[in-house]
DNA sequence: ATAAACCCGACTAAAATAGTCAAGTATCAT
DNA sequence: ATGATACTTGACTATTTTAGTCGGGTTTAT
């Protein structure tokens, strides 16, 4: 299971880009500032998440980022997934051919780690960037 | 958020040992020979869930490990707590006086991923050793 | 006695992470 | 036109984590 600051700066930069969207582009430097991220680490992260097509970019000056969905429809497994944070809870999945730890048959805790998965990715299929701009406003007030 | 080959490993070798838990002390060479798991690797884990009061060591020969209490009472929490598989969603906590990402005020995805940390955390709580042993057993037959 | 096992601490190679850096290209404002 | 702003791309790198290895113990059944 991989869920590190690679994929927490996605969904931040997600969030406060979310906020701001409906009136400009909202440059990654603007988002570097505000949320205390590197722009150079920034520019990697939303050239994965335009290539999934989760954002919009808009070039020159007064450019930057839009969203390219509504923010109720992007999930954060869209999110997560674009930035390569699959959540894998093990290494059992990668070579199914060959069953786990290179034995014939499934390792002992395989259905286990599957179960907690789906559990996990469950919750991430709940949840879309529109929650969380949502949750952010009410807590706010 | 952490979950590596130390976590699974734990989990898997406590299973092989609570399935020859009632009859003898279980030697880390057998495990390792069964579950295809470095024994010097073993050693440290095993140290760890000693130390938990998770296991109980039997020195010499035929010695070995023994479970120190039912499978039933010992949940998957435990064990990961044991060999410092901290179920940490994100650095968010570590530093909570001084809120997230060095700013004053919590993180824009803070919730969230406390919230993630209690759906992980709740499934890790509900299963213990005998279920994964009696899951096992159900699917071999 | 000796072999089987646990016990312990230090070391290390490889991989992953979280960036940095350099050299662009596109576009807007003036 | 031209400069400033901002995206684009790819390569590089320091640090940390992971998954071990290694070398020495100590204990105890036989």
């Amino acid at each position: 299971m991989k869920l590190t600051s690679k994929g927490r700066y996605a969904v931040m930069a997600l969030v406060d880009l979310a906020k701001f969207n409906d009136i400009n582009p909202v440059s990654l430097r603007d988002i570097s500032l505000r949320q205390g991220i590197s722009l150079d680490y920034l520019e990697q992260i939303f050239s994965k998440l335009r290539k999934k097509e989760i954002v919009q970019s808009v070039r020159g000056t007064q450019g930057g980022y839009v969203l390219n969905k509504k923010a109720k429809e992007i999930k954060l497994t869209n999110i997560l997934d674009a930035v390569d944070e699959k959540v894998k809870t093990v290494q059992c999945k990668k070579e199914l051919k060959k069953g786990c730890n290179g034995k014939a048959t499934k390792c002992l805790t395989h259905n286990l780690w599957d179960e907690l998965e789906t559990h996990i990715n469950n919750f991430f299929d709940k949840k879309s960037l529109e929650d969380l701009v949502q949750d952010n406003i009410e807590r706010r007030v």
